[in-house]
DNA sequence: GCCGAATGCCCAA
DNA sequence: TGGGCCTTCGGCG
């Protein structure tokens, strides 16, 4: 589920449903039970989205950080809310919304100096309009890592997951081992560009889908379901070989070696 | 019912 | 570098 998409997408809605309102709140499953007693009955002020992180401001100066990891999800229900089902860690309501959270790497009130040193650990976001493609540029140009990895490292830049990884280098033509001091200035400014479009579609459609509805490279309608050039799948949506599958920066690699050159 | 995998990331060694 | 953690879901019996 969550790529940086994901997290501003639910910032978005959070601030519609959430904020400006008092809000309930509670951890049914208790595993955030100190937290929720001190976010009880207080207003929320904002939502924001950095990277894969959450940020929600409340009226006292309070922070809570909320991070999904591979398993975490929020589920939306209109009052009155059901019965709280499997293992809720938090639970919001106003008294016409609740958001339900389960199962997140990072559910926590934060300190200034700990929000602070979170964000100091992060590149820039690709999803906000401040993104310096310049410092990431930086960062890339001095590395000798591999793209692969480099993507996925949110110091580098913050919002890439695996399956945008994977499908932005398909979709910029290049290769996940070109190492970062091997990549020329316009090569990553090509696949800045992508991901970035890639994102903010994914914002929009809730969904990672990177085909484009009619693609000229392929000359086709994708099938019903197909969603990826090479995440996932065993053929090139592009030129029909193999796509290679391995293991690259601790992760499933998928490109393909014929449409992705060194 | 059990097992493995999944769009993430941290930590110890 | 490997293991751990958080949870859900689909495939396999």
């Amino acid at each position: 589920m969550p790529e940086g998409h994901t997290l501003h997408r639910l910032a978005l809605d959070h601030r519609k449903w959430l904020a400006g309102e008092v809000i309930h709140v509670t951890s049914p499953q208790g595993r955030f039970q100190g937290g929720a007693s001190v976010l009880d009955g207080q207003l929320l002020t904002s939502v924001e989205a950095w990277g894969k992180h959450l940020f929600y401001r409340f009226e006292g100066g309070e922070l809570l950080h909320v991070h999904l990891g591979l398993f975490g999800r929020f589920r939306r229900h209109r009052q009155p809310a059901p019965e709280p089902r499997g293992q809720l860690r938090l639970r919001m309501e106003t008294s016409t919304e609740c958001v339900d959270l389960s199962g997140p790497t990072a559910c926590e009130l934060l300190e200034p100096d700990e929000h602070a040193a979170l964000l100091a650990r992060l590149g820039p976001d690709l999803l906000r309009e401040d993104a310096s493609r310049q410092q990431a540029w930086k960062r890339v140009k001095a590395s000798s890592r591999s793209l692969g990895a480099l993507l996925l490292d949110q110091s580098v830049l913050s919002g890439v997951g695996n399956v945008y990884r994977a499908e932005g280098l398909f979709v910029s033509g290049l290769h996940p081992e070109l190492r970062g001091d091997e990549l020329e200035s316009r090569d990553f400014t090509r696949l800045w560009k992508t991901l970035v479009g890639m994102l903010q579609d994914g914002v929009r459609d809730r969904k990672i889908i990177t085909v484009k509805h009619f693609d000229q490279a392929v000359g086709r309608k994708p099938r019903r379901g197909e969603r990826t050039y090479v995440y996932g799948r065993r053929e090139c949506r592009r030129c029909g070989d193999s796509i290679r599958v391995w293991e690259l920066g601790s992760r499933t690699m998928y490109a393909c070696e014929t449409c992705q050159r060194r």
